[in-house]
DNA sequence: ATGTTTGCAAACGCTTTGCAACGTG
DNA sequence: CACGTTGCAAAGCGTTTGCAAACAT
């Protein structure tokens, strides 16, 4: 049973694959409300579980936060400002090296990962 | 002004520091009144933030849920299975590198970072 | 004695659920 | 037409807060 193509779907899945930003269930409430689209609560929290389940987008738990984002580029990692709470990505090659290495050390099959940096952002180091 | 020594509070510093387990506020408080220990939920809370504040323990976020851990080890990263949730701690030489590495590629000052991986461990993988 | 810490219960904020109406395939 | 999806409002859950009593220093 493939899901099916909701007006509400559309809009969310277009939010989150139209920026690069990183989007917590209030947010793309607040987007969708504030650009006229009738939706509720209940179905932003079910469609983007629904969504990620389909792995057509992706999530990161930012500041004790579960945020989304969009999932068309390879394997990245975040930086983030503890400061401002901007966000940068990275992608680092060894990290999927290191990912492995170490399960296998342990006897783990690894799956994935997920790897913040906090730290200043360069407009926060007054 | 030094943190003022009550029951309660060694009660929660030595069950954190007598293991190397991964307490989320729930369990600390299971596990205090299961030993006889009179304590209320938020005096936990309250507690765990002010242990941590002090760097006496220090905290992961693991499966979406903040749990504390003692703090005497050197700076380490975790394992996850997501089968069966155990959790294996790791050090790797190269992490460190890593993150001022990347902070620096994009004008961060690094303080610190979490890595968690989660694949299958060895008793999940049937 | 003073100011901090505690327990309790109420308040909170975010997320989930039940259900009837709605809309997609 | 059938059944998945939606909105609403209520319920749920973990965490935080206000306050008077208890306690460490």
């Amino acid at each position: 049973m493939p899901i099916r193509l909701t007006s509400q779907r559309t809009a969310i899945l277009t939010i989150i694959n139209g920026s690069s930003a990183h989007w917590d269930a209030e947010s793309v409430l607040q987007a969708l409300q504030q650009s006229g689209q009738r939706i509720g609560v209940a179905t932003v929290y079910r469609t983007l579980a629904v969504l990620e389940e389909a792995t057509l987008i992706g999530s990161v738990f930012i500041n004790e936060r579960k945020c989304y984002e969009r999932i068309d580029k390879q394997q990245h990692d975040h930086l983030l400002c503890s400061q401002c709470g901007c966000i940068e990505e990275f992608c680092h090659p060894y990290i999927a090296v290191l990912q492995s290495e170490m399960a296998q050390a342990h006897g783990f099959v690894a799956h994935n990962h997920s790897l913040i940096i906090r730290g200043l952002c360069r407009d926060c180091q007054s």
